[in-house]
DNA sequence: TCTGATTATGACATCGATGTCTTTTGGGAG
DNA sequence: CTCCCAAAAGACATCGATGTCATAATCAGA
């Protein structure tokens, strides 16, 4: 690899002129130009970042601890990758910044991110975010890291900047389209009370039912689908066992995340239930691989991620640059419903039968 | 952050000792050692990479440019995301050999590829990985890079090292499998030819076919499933009403990939055709979020893409280090078939009828 | 043609770690 | 108590780019 010495002789002038030349933060003639800028062609030359750095104190590095890539490989991957989008946005950012990213992943294992961090440390990079796979509490027992740090789809004790979804406001949102469709006998699906969005998302189906006057009925409401095990198609089988008894069963049903609708479809099927006809659905997230390919095509909300991402990097952004200071809490990003034909108009149709 | 001059200072020694200490390369005094021990934990001393990397020549960086992470927020993810796969198997490689992956995303614009290779110059990475995200020719403008290259995924025409997928291979094993269960009318559904997979999986599926001993059948194949577009479902209602009207229809339908499976099993029930008991199901990709969670589950093949990253990530250290000779031809890489409920077994059938 | 102000270029030190070579230290043998 | 040798520690130069300051070239105006 040549250098800007090589540079300098070939071209008959000193380092520092090649220096001008490459960087434009100083006049330079136009010959001499011209034969640095001929000498740099020639000798294919691409200044050191290493050496860069060393003077400027400037790494232009960006740091981001992640399972995205490493967890692609697992069993089946029905959140439907929120971390990969994350990585996404805070890369859209980051490259329109002229910064460079580097990505560490930790696969799968947590004890790996101290040394991913260190790895990160060695190479001076100048913020770093943390991506977590989904919305939870993190704890990391390390002091306070050498450069501003941001969560993304987590947060923690201390306060660390941290971007979160907003599961209460997107579920309110899909119920609230529910409701405004005429649905009223809206039944709940969904994952274990423990995860952290679990209970946000309930509350926000009961907010949406609230506003639309509508009693909340615990029996419609079953938690504890069993992700990633073989039990979850029997735990799905007899929650719909007990909502189909229910004197007044529901007209729609609200799944977890849109890989349980997808299971949902598959066992109604069986029943000889159709969907939308005789019961409608709506998922969770946006897997669009999942929900623009389903037939029919599923009605949901997506957590934006991308947007997230985006959020993070800037956050990060303005705080290495100090223009703006720690958030207090977490900031909450709210998703857009995608309505899709899984779901019935019950307004239309007690219209059409009215006038039929 | 502090230097190597601080951590001396603060011990009273050199700085050439506290080097000493870090690399562990010479013997250093016992009570001399936990001095610069001590002084290295006070200061949270952590070597820059940058400074090492001047006088070593050694950036300890491997460089890939893909468009896996940008290309996750596309309108969908029918393949399944081959890149990330690919991606997660160099990561392992490089992650147990102490380097560091820097990955650079082309947004999925390729005149960008020139700006992120220059980033990865001016960082010196000491090799680069291309990872496609589906299996074609590609063609580099730039000259001899500066550091040794392996293509993933893809292959040119300059024998560049290439690590490609075994499509013809991984075909001919499924369709194997049908046979090997009885079925003799198989069906193929699949893309457009000008996709370099297709023609070789349609010749991996007529070598399976005559090693059964059973004729080729245009009729049974159908090519130009139009990617991404909404006219897909059209093209699969027109084809799937052409090889059933057959005299002799198929027994089983092999798809593209495990998308187009998902789409088939929805027209399939509109139909009122059972899957598997009316008619099985093969897929392609084994897509797991797709083809674990299908009722009833799809028999399909993978294309090892983790494999073919961790071969790619080999074959550039040892070209790295000079261990191996740049390969002649692009290495293939084989998947297995994954085995699941969507496909009867005809011989199975047969004897029990003869038994009933 | 000369002066003074620009403008263009160069010399040199510096960033942090480490390879090379030199000097110091310590301990055992004579 | 020396002397010698190995082990331990240090001095110094170096990697490549660039900030600072000094110098050389250029040009306008008198």
């Amino acid at each position: 690899m040549s250098t800007i010495y090589d540079v300098a002789k070939l071209a008959g002038v000193s380092p520092k002129t090649v220096s001008r030349v490459v960087n434009g933060d100083a006049p330079v003639g136009k010959k001499t130009r011209e034969k640095v800028e001929t000498a740099i062609r020639e000798l294919k030359y691409v200044p050191s970042s290493a050496a860069r750095m060393m003077r400027s104190n400037r790494s232009g590095l960006i740091g981001v601890v992640t399972g995205a890539i490493s967890r692609t490989a697992e069993l089946s991957d029905p959140k439907g990758l929120p971390d990969l989008f994350i990585l996404q946005g805070i890369q859209q950012v980051v490259a329109e910044r002229d910064l460079t990213l580097m990505i560490a992943d930790t696969a799968g294992q947590i004890d790996k991110v101290p040394a991913l961090l260190r790895t990160f440390q060695e190479h001076r990079v100048e913020g770093l975010i943390y991506v977590a796979d989904y919305h939870k509490r993190v704890a990391f027992e390390t002091a306070t890291p050498a450069c501003p740090l941001v969560l993304a789809n987590c947060y923690d004790a201390h306060g660390t900047p941290a971007i979160v979804p907003d599961d209460k406001a997107c579920e309110k949102r899909l119920v609230e389209r529910l409701t405004a469709h005429g649905h009223r006998r809206i039944a709940y699906l969904t994952f274990d009370p423990a995860m952290d969005a679990v209970p946000l998302r309930i509350e926000g189906y009961r907010e949406a039912l609230e506003a639309a006057g509508i009693a909340y009925d615990p029996a419609l409401v079953s938690t504890g689908y069993p992700i990633n095990t073989e039990f979850l198609h029997q735990w799905l089988d007899e929650a719909l066992d007990r909502i189909l008894a229910l004197p007044e069963p529901p007209t729609v049903i609200c799944c977890g995340n849109d890989e349980m609708a997808m299971q949902l479809y598959g066992l109604l099927r069986t029943r000889g239930i159709r969907v939308p006809e005789d019961i409608s659905i709506a998922g969770f997230d946006n897997y669009r691989a999942i929900a623009e390919t389903l037939y029919p095509p599923l009605s949901t909300v997506e957590l934006p991620y991308a947007e997230m991402g985006r959020q993070a990097a800037e956050l990060l952004l303005s705080l290495i640059s100090e223009e703006a200071s720690r958030p207090h809490d977490p900031v909450r990003v709210a998703g857009r419903v995608f309505w899709r034909s899984s779901v019935t108009d019950l307004e239309l149709e007690s219209q059409t039968s009215k006038g039929g």
